[in-house]
DNA sequence: TGCCCTTTGAAGGGA
DNA sequence: TCCCTTCAAAGGGCA
């Protein structure tokens, strides 16, 4: 597995840590992500005729790149097998996306996709098989009359997510050519970025079609007026959408919104502050729920005033209630792990027997940790980005908004909470879901590049944790949930304190986490009791970690830990 | 039916 | 500034 080039100062992981037992997997995965690929292109394939038929007289660089072939579908077909072509061979040649979790990454720098846009605005062919690729439903400009996209959106609007990933072929980042294929910096969005649609071929604006709009985000609540998130592709497996405008969203007046160049990018020109009609019941115009927006009735608790926006409080409290029912359930915006964990989660349940999530996110905490700075970092942005777009979207949106909105979770050291109570409580933790994640182990746990080294500049700024990191620090995984050394090592990738411990391996959990779970199940298995498929060879640099992981254990007694006895 | 469990991170409130 | 709490996703387990 390519490391980073050139990265030699902080490389933690030696040569071992490519070394996994998912390497082997890999090729097989690859062989049978391209026959996955292949098959699902053939379905994509019939999709594509009409779009390319209908761009027939597409631009010399199409031309450029059309094959003589008399099908066209085929040629969109050989396009997008020379994609994942032009995709293995950069991995293989050792790109910067070197994870092997992420076939997809390549695609970010697929060279037409770097401007996927035609000199009028229009999107470029590849581009827009791309897109069809990933977007299966995406109706991009050219490509109407494709499908009737009023129709329901079956497939992704499942709530419910497969348990194998059938695009796993091509990773779920990818979309995120959608901000830029720079890394996610926020560059200056293409002038065609407007909130109107350029009509590729009569070049005037117009109100996009809803089926231009992301499948993944179809407009819910208010119809034309939903938003779809430009983050999708992190739906797509579970066919869900992330925000919507709720009935009395959008407080201020849209065009009032501080627009960036990255918000532009991402909320693209499908964000068009005239297309947002408030729509009292939160769904999509075709009837089905944005699942961004949890219903009341399912969510909200019967007595909750805390979701009521200024506005509705001063409204009469009868029709403020009644709002209030109306009133959708705003979702916290993902955070990166989140984010992560919501697209690798079918792959770890493909390669695992494992169905209980949390043994599932176990292994995504351990595989979280085992990621590489620039992974990271590049989930890190996502979500400061979904912390972005999701504050543009609902301005007065506060998490705390949703405090009170789940049932009231386990409140085990709270100070009225007996010992017996607590005890009672923690009987199931005592399960250990990590032993049997052996078989699937992150075969990065062996990476350790998460580990205390300081943050490369390109990873600081990439990282949104920066400025959240005043809060989030104290979360930070490496922190120990007895703290005995204080907070003397530095978040990766902020810089900042963030934790005791020196290793990887989360300890119990911090906060209130621990609080209430930092049973034996919380607890990491010491290095040593791994199995030996779960962990790599320990290169010098993990056996220094081992070290300093056992010396960490003696002083924290194996059996149950809990941080109850505060 | 609905909460619990588990993970990390973000946000907000209180001290 | 630090600490704590809550929630975000997910789905099997369990009462």
């Amino acid at each position: 597995m390519p490391q980073l080039n050139g990265g030699g100062g902080d490389d933690l992981g030696a040569n071992d840590e490519m070394i996994s037992f998912k390497d082997e997997g890999e090729q097989e995965e690859k062989i049978s992500e391209n026959v996955s690929a292949e098959r699902d292109l053939d379905d994509l394939k019939s999709s594509l005729v009409n779009e390319s038929e209908n761009n027939s007289s597409s631009s010399d660089s199409e031309q450029a790149e059309r094959r003589p072939q008399p099908r066209p579908d085929l040629d969109s077909y050989e396009k997008t097998r020379d994609y994942f072509s032009e995709a293995l061979r950069r991995q293989q040649d050792g790109g910067f996306f070197k994870s092997p979790h992420y076939p997809g990454y390549p695609f970010l720098m697929i060279p037409d996709l770097t401007n996927p846009y035609l000199s009028n605005g229009a999107l470029s062919p590849s581009a827009r098989t791309y897109l069809q690729m990933k977007w299966p439903l995406l109706d991009v400009p050219g490509a109407a009359g494709l499908k009737d996209s009023r129709s329901p959106t079956p497939g992704h609007l499942s709530n419910k997510v497969p348990v194998v990933q059938h695009a796993h072929h091509v990773h779920p980042l990818t979309p995120l050519i959608t901000y830029s294929n720079e890394h996610f910096s926020p560059g200056t969005p293409p002038s065609h970025l407007s909130p109107e649609i350029l009509d590729p071929k009569t070049g005037i604006p117009r109100t996009p079609h809803p089926s231009e709009l992301s499948p993944y985000y179809p407009l819910s609540p208010g119809a034309v007026g939903q938003i779809p998130h430009p983050l999708g592709w992190l739906v797509p497996q579970q066919g869900q959408h992330m925000y919507s405008i709720p009935p009395g969203g959008f407080r201020h007046p849209y065009p009032a919104l501080a627009m960036n160049a990255s918000m532009s990018s991402l909320v693209s020109s499908r964000f068009s502050p005239h297309m947002v009609p408030h729509h009292p019941h939160g769904l999509h115009q075709t009837g089905i729920p944005h699942p961004a927006i949890v219903s009341p009735a399912v969510k909200q608790e019967p007595n909750s005033h805390d979701n009521m926006s200024p506005s509705m409080h001063s409204k009469s409290p009868g029709l403020a209630k009644k709002e209030e029912d109306k009133k959708p359930h705003i979702k916290k915006p993902l955070n990166a792990f989140m984010l992560y964990m919501k697209e690798m989660r079918a792959k770890v349940v493909a390669e695992c027997t494992l169905k209980e999530s949390a043994a599932i996110n176990q292994i995504l905490g351990r595989r979280w940790h085992s990621l590489s700075r620039e992974e990271q970092a590049k989930y890190y942005e996502l979500a400061r980005k979904e912390r972005q777009l999701h504050s543009q979207l609902y301005p007065g949106w506060s998490a705390r908004d949703n405090y009170g909105k789940r049932k009231k979770r386990k409140r085990d050291n709270k100070p009225d909470s007996t010992p017996e109570d607590f005890s009672i409580r923690n009987k199931k933790q005592c399960v250990q879901y990590l032993p049997s994640e052996k078989m699937c182990d992150s075969p990065g746990s062996s990476h350790g590049s998460m580990l205390d080294s300081p943050a490369t500049p390109s990873a600081a700024l990439a990282s949104p944790a920066a400025p959240a990191a005043t809060h989030s620090e104290q979360a930070q995984p490496l922190s120990l949930t007895t703290k005995p050394e204080g907070r003397l090592h530095h978040h990766f990738l902020t810089g900042k304190p963030s934790g005791s411990a020196s290793i990887s391996i989360p300890i119990g959990s911090s906060g209130s986490h621990s609080s209430h779970s930092a049973a034996i199940l919380s607890r990491p298995i010491p290095f040593s009791s791994l199995h030996h498929s779960m962990l790599s060879p320990p290169s010098p640099f993990h056996q220094a970690a081992l070290h300093s992981h056992h010396a960490l254990f003696q002083s924290q007694p194996l059996s149950l830990v809990t941080k109850s006895s505060d």
